[in-house]
DNA sequence: GCCCAGGAGAAGG
DNA sequence: CCTTCTCATGGG
């Protein structure tokens, strides 16, 4: 690895093909709301000169404390960090050690739809994130828009997270931390309001106090089969069928799990079925058609139908 | 003004 | 078990 003068120490560049690792699929997929993409051209950024590629997109973020810049090449994916939390982080945050090839390939011999859907999506990763930022971030999901469900992240972090300094110079600098446990335990409803949670403030509230003092243990929870972890989740204020799968799916890891939200449920309507189905009907089906990857299927479903240009798609 | 947004919870069948 | 209603809030 190169060692450029304006490194920090210890700092290595990660290099990563990128034909089943696409930055802005990953972050724009509706599993993360904190990940940003940086404007180019970065003045001082190493990564364009480094490997003689232009960089297409960059994107800034931070995950259980951690902050990371990576860039996009046609070819490539680069970050800079440390090896040791490259290899004790990183490479498990985005999943690495999956075969996403094969997940298409296996997901794409089912049915015609999830072939195409797979192959639009191609390059999404399911990300391994911090349980507890999933679960005020889904809590505050329901009933809500995405730009709206930002918005008030945006303003718990900056409120009561830390602030932090990702990268000198660049325009994504500073961040903010999404804020701990005992931080948001700290707070009364109404501030959860403030911040534009509206009605779920209670919902945040008592499930931070849950988590702060140790009554729901969503470290220990890992150690739970996908049935008791469910039931676990959904014991918390605020959690539903949908939201606990949400947090089993982008945090847990668990890819049996199958977000069932509106959109997903149109698209499921639209390819799979020829009458009115409800959520429950939707959601067993897909967890036995497609089985083991039934997480990385509604991913590209989601995405497909956010994405794709298209009136509706027939079979 | 109406309708919708990555729904959950409560009430009443 | 099921269905229906309400919840706060901003944008189209």
């Amino acid at each position: 690895m190169n060692q450029t003068g304006r490194q920090k120490a210890n700092t290595v560049w990660i290099e990563l093909p990128a034909d089943h690792f696409d930055l802005e699929k990953t972050f724009e997929c509706g599993q993360c709301f904190r990940w940003k993409k940086i404007d180019l051209p970065i003045t001082s950024d190493p990564a364009s000169s480094h490997h003689g590629n232009p960089v297409i997109h960059a994107y800034g973020g931070i995950a259980s404390g951690k902050g990371l810049v990576l860039y996009q090449t046609e070819r490539d994916i680069l970050m800079e960090t440390t090896h040791q939390d490259f290899e004790g982080f990183w490479s498990h945050y985005f999943d690495l050690m999956t075969d996403y090839e094969a997940i298409e390939k296996r997901l794409g011999g089912l049915d015609p739809v999830m072939a195409d859907a797979a192959e639009f999506g191609r390059g999404i990763r399911i990300l391994r994130q911090d349980p507890w930022e999933m679960l005020i971030t889904f809590i505050l999901s329901g009933n809500n828009n995405i730009p709206r469900i930002k918005g008030t992240i945006e303003k718990l972090s900056e409120w009561y997270g830390e602030k932090m300094t990702l990268h000198e110079g660049s325009t994504v600098s500073p961040m903010w931390a999404f804020p701990t446990p005992s931080a948001l335990a700290a707070l009364d409803p109404e501030a959860f309001r403030k911040a534009g949670a509206g009605y779920r403030d209670r919902y945040l509230h008592e499930s931070a106090q849950r988590v702060a003092s140790g009554t729901a243990d969503l470290d220990a929870w890992t150690a739970l089969d996908d049935h008791e972890l469910r039931k676990a989740l959904i014991s918390l204020p605020g959690v539903g069928e949908k939201v606990a799968d949400c947090i089993m799916l982008f945090s847990y890891g668990r890819m049996s799990a199958f977000p069932v939200d509106t959109w997903v449920k149109r698209m499921m309507h639209q390819a799979y079925f020829d009458h009115e189905a409800g959520l429950k009907e939707i959601g067993d089906f897909a967890r036995q058609h497609f089985g083991g990857f039934a997480g990385y299927a509604q991913q590209y479903l989601f995405y497909w139908i956010r994405n794709r240009k298209m009136e509706a798609y027939v079979k």
